[in-house]
DNA sequence: CGGTAGACTGTCCATAAGAACAGTGTTCTT
DNA sequence: AAGAACACTGTTCTTATGGACAGTCTACCG
């Protein structure tokens, strides 16, 4: 999107206000008061800009017929990453399944998106196969924490265990093998902390 | 708050739908035109017949001044419920702890409360002490469903099995005995069936 | 049987609000 | 130095819109 001009941000800001109070689109003649301007013209120029860079959309000869566009992204919610595509950074577009709306007063700590649990490695911390993580994304976590990792370019979930220069993987089903890495020689690097889980399929 | 006529309720559910569509409310004439009558007056006066019964504000002399208001219920999301108390009903006001902001995009099944669960007796199916359940509202259900249910004025979580007259309440955990219920003798009343589950808290 | 509320038509008015035209001055970039 | 974008004032025009008045018809409620 095109670059937006001081004034057009304070006019955006404005709008996104205004609707966030009375829950509707100002008149430009409200915004022309709000900015204490005495023409409305101005105003008028100013928001036809605003539509040709895409920030909102004007619908001709409506009163308060501005829509604000770049607003969906809010409105989507946290987004659903299902199968990880191998090599990819996890917040891709391409791994995005749906976005779904989650209030943030669920979880203490802020959520920043849902990962879909593939296997059972987890099972006896109360994470199933198909379950939903809600994740916050973090570059180092603590020592007991439930990570989501990345290591050999595969993405894993496991309890994080640290011991000086080694770290552990370790799953929470003794069907699975602890993963000991030695962070001198290999890389672990730390896409996440769980921080909830939503199991939306019960079986 | 006062009743609401079929045809307000109409008017009431353009306005909704218009607002989901557009982004801001109608105008008289629109409402009018939508409803096929010929006279924006008849409208209006059922706009102000619903102000006066608390389902909308109108705000004088402002284009498209209505406001609709219960929409608070939908906002403020599930009810979630914490401890229950004996004797009373699920959904009672000094049950609801807060409420939560859910997208019912998650679940295929209408989510109508969450539910804190106590103890571990469900361990072994991923349901967790402190686990937040998503509740649909139901009286009745199918074996192998897990309910909400309600035995001897005491609220359970478990998964339903039905042979015959007898309806057995079985937990997912060994050291928790399954419960036996003999319907022609006992009353065994269904809260809701779980559809969903939340942790909000990793440990 | 009268009163009230609901559900309209139809007309009229004042103004709120979008749209358009004619300007002015500034700050950039090319 | 010219052109474009920004940031306005000021005026005029038309229509969209809310608000008000005068009625009609029906269904209920007590």
């Amino acid at each position: 999107m095109k670059p937006i001009s001081p004034r057009q941000q304070d006019i955006l800001n404005f709008i996104r206000q205004f609707i966030e109070q009375e829950e509707f689109p100002p008149t430009i003649a409200e915004i022309t008061r709000a900015l204490g301007l005495k023409s409305p013209h101005g105003v008028r120029e100013q928001l036809q800009a605003l539509a040709r860079k895409g920030a909102i959309e004007l619908i001709p000869s409506a009163s308060r017929g501005i829509r604000l566009l770049q607003k969906a992204a809010e409105q989507d919610g946290l987004p659903l990453i299902g199968k990880v595509a191998a090599g990819r950074p996890l917040m891709t577009e391409a791994n995005v399944e749906q976005y779904c709306k989650l209030g943030p007063e669920l979880f203490q700590n802020k959520a920043d998106y849902l990962l879909r649990v593939q296997g059972s490695s987890m099972r006896d911390a109360g994470i199933l196969d198909g379950d939903l993580l809600v994740v916050q994304q973090a570059a180092e976590a603590r020592s007991g924490q439930i990570v989501v990792a990345r290591l050999h370019d595969e993405v894993t979930v496991k309890t994080l265990r640290l011991a000086g220069e080694m770290a552990y993987l370790e799953p929470a089903n003794p069907e699975f093998p602890v993963l000991a890495v030695d962070l001198s020689k290999q890389e672990l690097s730390i896409e996440g902390v769980v921080v909830g889980v939503i199991r939306n399929r019960i079986d």
